[in-house]
DNA sequence: AGCACGCCGACT
DNA sequence: GTCGGCGTGCTC
């Protein structure tokens, strides 16, 4: 018989909290606060804390298994109505058990900061250089304060005002030197309010909607239909570059709010930029932008007007996926087999999973848009489980560009310099300056050089945190990790052995120099995370290019997503093996995609396009496929690799990083967890490991892993109790692949 | 995750 | 003698 309701007819509510812990807990709800639903925040004792929690049930009836002595009140209810819908609820809970991680901490990341917090936070401190300083004070710093020097000299490297937690990052000093400072008046504390909507300044053009080709009226009757027909459906819309996707989504989202349901775009990361958005203002109008640049009063501002229905269509990164819309209709992710759509904290959810799961809960219709789909949609799509919408031509006609290899082994060095431009390359970029046409240039590694290498012992200068080699960036003549981001002064001996070090590689940096030095003529722009600290540089670099004013625009990703100039006739990939380089199961489906997404920057007019490939690898089958343009070749080949191996999608890889501050504990936490995982039969699960994964040291931890393999998928059911319990074990990371 | 409680080394 | 290290366990 179930415990008799309280006698004065008050009710238990269940709270999530921001903690690891899998569990909810009991909370009495006092008579005041008789007002308290499912989904309204509230302020709780924990322990000896008060925390925010989010209220996910009500009940008439005590726990069962609580003594009722230990049972406390809830401290204040935060929300007069619900903040989150019972979809979102429902979403959090299916995150919580498909990422490993607890309900709480899946809500809490569905909330903007300045609700998760109990006191919002306004303004974030900064640190500045107040004066500069003189260079008697300088070198008395120098001597007898050596961390007040570095960091003085480092704000002063920086140009303006830091936030002061990015200084500790970078620096690794503490905040004692800057009170220092301070008090000889060299640096001034100060808090600033990060503002700013950069999307609201975009023009909006008026947008005539283009005549639709046969193809992209076919693929959005289907998806208007199921928008009508007002049930859950999910599309990969397969389209190559500049076939007019985006037009497909346009239609799709007009439809839907005509049809008074709301609609949420999702976009990478780096792709959400001022055009992109002003694409979707001109065409519907007043559109939310959720982007990581949004203070907290702002993201705050923007999502309690789609909650209140004053905002119907969201445009953002991954966390736009949790917009409260109270109709939701049409889940767009464009771009759907970007890697930045994995979270890579807790939790670690996939937001293209996540978005057919919401859709899938409000009755929405779910399109996943790409010209190179991951190879779990394009399973999708041929189970059935996905309908698949073809737009195999660009819209403004021109062919794919043709896609040459060239084998970097057999190029004969520069001169006492390295290898950046091959010969076919060079003979194509010459060729595009007689033309006064542009080039764009790829390379995923930003800085001078990537690493440090002694010709003595043979080692690599490794950051002191990381097992990661340092980066050389000339700019600031600082050495660089780029695992943790803190900076160094540059070696000049190695560590180990006390003998010089040589740089070693090419970055962007090196590879502007080498430009300049073949190309005197050509004017050469550089775009990556150091160039573009400003987002004005950004679209400043971006103007030149378009007008004129810029030959060659060299860069890292930015460069390599989005961009559409006709002009462009030549793109150059100075190093294709970086995608191929990380040792898992993904290496050649990120090759190919890099490849095939920058092609789709060349030739986008009847000029036609050329695309040079340099590799140390031209044999492998993924850069292979590229050159024919050929995705669904490559993705057979690959699909039917991952099935052999026993990959996703056939597979669920799930790993597992144990992480200490000794390698002995590390190793003592990783033996306990591959025990507890080998202690249940599970047919179908192997166990690898434990073993030290690729970065062994990070942040000054030491990490071992574990990778579970289950083939197929529901073959983990029986280790999913113990996953649960891992995950909350301090130092463990569970983290689905 | 925090934060408490709890048991062993170097200092005023 | 105490201050303080982080190991273990709990939070309705």
């Amino acid at each position: 018989m179930p415990p008799a309701p309280q006698a004065d007819g008050l009710g238990y509510a269940r709270v999530a909290l921001d903690t690891p812990v899998r569990r909810e807990f009991s909370y009495l709800v006092p008579p005041e606060m008789q007002a308290v639903e499912a989904g309204c925040r509230v302020r709780v004792p924990f322990g000896s804390r008060r925390l925010v929690g989010v209220v996910v049930g009500l009940d008439p009836h005590p726990p069962a298994g609580i003594p009722r002595d230990k049972l406390r009140p809830l401290g204040a209810l935060l929300d007069e109505r619900p903040l989150l819908t019972p979809a979102l609820i429902r979403l959090a809970r299916h995150i919580a058990d498909s990422t490993y991680c607890s309900w709480g901490n899946a809500l809490g990341a569905m909330l903007p900061a300045a609700l998760r917090r109990a006191r919002p936070r306004r303004s974030v401190p900064v640190v500045a250089l107040a004066r500069p300083l003189s260079p008697q004070e300088q070198s008395e710093l120098a001597q007898r304060f050596p961390k007040q020097e570095r960091a003085a000299a480092y704000l002063e490297a920086a140009g303006g005002p830091m936030e002061l937690a990015q200084f500790q990052a970078r620096t690794g000093l503490s905040r004692s030197p800057l009170q220092s400072l301070a008090r000889r008046g060299v640096v001034r504390f100060a808090r600033r309010q990060e503002l700013s909507d950069p999307f609201r300044d975009a023009p909006v053009r008026p947008d005539r909607p283009p005549e639709l080709s046969g193809e992209q009226v076919a693929a959005v009757a289907e998806i208007l239909a199921a928008l009508e027909a007002g049930r859950h459906a999910g599309f990969l819309l397969f389209g190559v570059t500049g076939s007019g996707k985006t037009e497909v989504y346009l239609r799709a989202l007009r439809r839907c709010l005509d049809l008074g349901r709301g609609a949420i775009i999702l976009v990478p990361e780096i792709a959400l930029t001022p055009q992109t958005v002003a694409r979707f203002r001109a065409r519907v109008g007043d559109v939310a932008v959720l982007h990581s640049g949004l203070t907290d009063a702002e993201r705050h501002d923007q999502w309690t007007a789609i909650a209140q229905g004053r905002l119907h269509v969201v445009v953002g990164a991954r966390s736009a996926l949790f917009a409260p819309l109270p109709r939701l209709g049409l889940v767009v992710v464009d771009e759907e087999h970007e890697s930045s759509f994995k979270q890579e904290q807790t939790p670690r959810y996939h937001a293209r999973e996540v978005a057919l799961e919401r859709a899938r809960l409000e009755g929405a219709v779910c399109v996943l848009g790409s010209a190179t789909p991951s190879l779990e949609s394009w399973q999708a799509a041929r189970d059935g489980r996905l309908r698949r919408l073809d737009l195999p031509r660009r819209v403004a006609g021109g062919r794919m560009p043709e896609v040459a290899l060239v084998d970097m082994r057999v190029q004969k060095p520069e001169q006492g310099h390295w290898t950046v431009v091959s010969e076919p390359l060079r003979q194509a970029l010459e060729r595009a300056l007689e033309r006064r046409e542009r080039a764009i240039l790829f390379l995923n590694q930003r800085g001078f050089a990537p690493a440090w290498h002694c010709r003595a012992c043979g080692g690599s200068v490794h950051c002191r945190r990381c097992d990661v080699a340092l980066t050389y960036h000339r700019w600031r003549r600082r050495a660089l990790c780029h695992y943790c981001l803190q900076e160094f002064p540059p070696p000049e001996r190695c560590p180990e052995c006390g003998q010089p070090v040589q740089l070693v590689g090419v970055g962007t940096e090196r590879a502007e120099d080498a430009l300049a030095r073949l190309f005197p003529r050509a004017r050469i722009a550089r775009m990556d995370r150091d160039t573009m600290l400003r987002r004005e540089s950004y679209e400043k670099v971006l103007e030149d290019f378009g007008a004129g004013r810029v030959d060659f625009l060299l860069g890292t990703q930015m460069v390599a997503k989005g961009l559409d100039f006709p002009e462009v006739t030549v793109v150059g990939v100075l190093n294709a093996d970086t995608a191929l380089h990380h040792p898992d199961f993904r290496a050649a489906e990120r090759c190919f995609n890099l490849v095939a997404q920058v092609s789709g920057r060349a030739g986008r007019s009847a000029r036609g396009g050329q695309v040079v490939v340099q590799t140390w690898r031209p044999e492998h089958p993924a850069l292979q496929a590229a050159v024919h343009h050929d995705y669904p070749a490559f993705a057979g080949h690959e699909l039917e690799e991952r099935r052999a191996f026993g990959y996703p999608p056939f597979a669920r890889v799930v790993r597992i990083v144990c992480e200490a501050g000794v390698t002995a504990k590390a190793d003592q936490l990783a033996a306990g967890a591959a025990a507890a995982l080998r202690a249940l039969p599970a047919p179908g699960c192997s166990l690898l490991g434990p073993a030290p994964p690729p970065v062994e040291r990070l942040r000054g931890r030491w990490r071992r892993q574990i990778l579970l393999k289950a083939v197929p998928p529901p073959a983990l059911a029986p280790l999913q109790g113990v996953l649960y319990e891992l995950c909350q074990r301090p130092g463990v990371t569970v983290d689905p692949l």
